[in-house]
DNA sequence: AAGTGGTCTAGACCACCAC
DNA sequence: TGGTGGTCTAGACCACTTG
């Protein structure tokens, strides 16, 4: 029986099998959302198991080489999306920009009130009224982002009538003549666990980015707390300061 | 022989596993660096197998709530560290300003000259020589990232003479009047692969994120590009505009 | 209905680290 | 030297998606 066979060199048979997947995405003979082999497949082809198999295609996984649908199967990684959250760009604006098909559907519009949590974050006092609104967002067909947004109610009367399935900040602009501003970003890298991971549709336990942003009118007046969920390979991001 | 019991609720054994570790670091019965009971012995306490466990153990390190150190067992996660690229901050300055102990150690220093990829990133000409630094950083302890320091030579005559075991920035102000002004940060989650994971010190495939920063003086010259690889769960950045 | 990934078992040997 | 994580085998059944 082979066991920690390390003969083509000292590298573990995961790693092997990784290289030869990604020198295929690498020279082309993959492309961008190409399914690969099933599992199975591949475990043959490659003269191992399915775990060992599954190593591989974690790591490749971690890498934003590759990603998964739900039971469908593995598909090769597009080029991530550039994003500014520094700039008062439009999601959809800045996906067409980049040659790529957005789509945004709201999942959720509530009036609700600023808990302790989101008080400390806005400034605003508990129990002031904010719309709380989540949407899911996709590129080329894939959602690669769900997002929490709750916006000062008070400042924006009526807010909740309007489509959010379009950019808001062009809303905030049009309907009330709010120039976004000053703005407070946080983001670290964690796993996307449930909610937000069923409502992208993976696994919980995927690879993601957490990103809030804080904005501001130009007085100072708070407008808007954003919090987003964003898969790990379908982003980079980008601040220029001067 | 037990498979798939679904029995407490719907999660699979795995994600239930992780909820009791995860309780245990919430409620504080296991603090910062703690060490975690073997996998062997976690496997036992939960009544399931290595693997089983391990997929635990991975789903707690993808959110960043645990890590491992090489082959000797697994830890809890400190709080992460608050970065803000777009200041001039220094890591010591920053680390110890949170009650933290930093620590950096200079790798190599090496002579040499732009390649094509540096050159777009920094304006440079192929050829135009740099200095060429690598450093890993540490947090009580713990190295949390990797980075490739690329200095202009020419504006900074003698550099490559001075200590690089304390803040760069210092150094530049000091020694060269330089304030850093125009900076254009970049990054996004990827995993760690060698060279960097074993200059770390965990193994390839460990999520990372990698940040390139590239620094300009007051009057546009090309100063510094920094190209930094952290443990995911090290940081957390923040990044201010008006 | 067939095929996919998701979960899980019950073992094994290896490389490395601390003692 | 003993214990740790790292890697690997050869299977299994389950839940879901797709034709």
């Amino acid at each position: 029986m082979q066991q920690q066979a390390f003969a083509e060199g000292t590298l573990p048979l995961y790693l092997r099998v990784r290289d030869q997947l990604a020198g295929q995405i690498d020279k082309g003979v993959l492309t961008p959302n190409t399914r690969l082999p099933s599992e199975r497949i591949l475990a043959e082809q490659f003269g191992t198991t399915r775990v060992t198999t599954r190593l591989a295609l974690a790591q490749l996984e971690a890498e934003g080489k590759i990603y998964r649908s739900n039971r469908r199967g593995w598909f090769v990684s597009p080029p991530r999306l550039i994003y500014k959250p520094t700039h008062d760009y439009s999601f959809s604006d800045n996906v067409a920009a980049q040659g790529r098909v957005p789509e945004t559907e709201t999942l959720d519009v509530t009036a609700t009130e600023a808990n302790a949590w989101l008080a400390t974050k806005t400034g605003l006092a508990v129990g002031d009224p904010v719309i709380w609104l989540r949407r899911r967002r996709q590129i080329d067909g894939r959602p690669v982002l769900v997002e929490n947004i709750y916006l000062n109610a008070t400042r924006l009367p009526g807010i909740e009538t309007y489509d959010f399935n379009r950019s808001l900040w062009k809303l905030l602009r049009e309907q009330y003549g709010v120039e976004l501003k000053g703005k407070r970003i946080e983001m670290y890298p964690t796993a996307l666990v449930d909610p937000q991971a069923s409502a992208i549709g993976v696994t919980a336990g995927t690879a993601g980015l957490y990103v809030t942003r804080c904005s501001q009118d130009g007085q100072g007046g708070f407008i808007e707390f954003d919090e987003e969920f964003w898969l790990h390979d379908a982003l980079s991001i980008q601040v220029e300061v001067s």
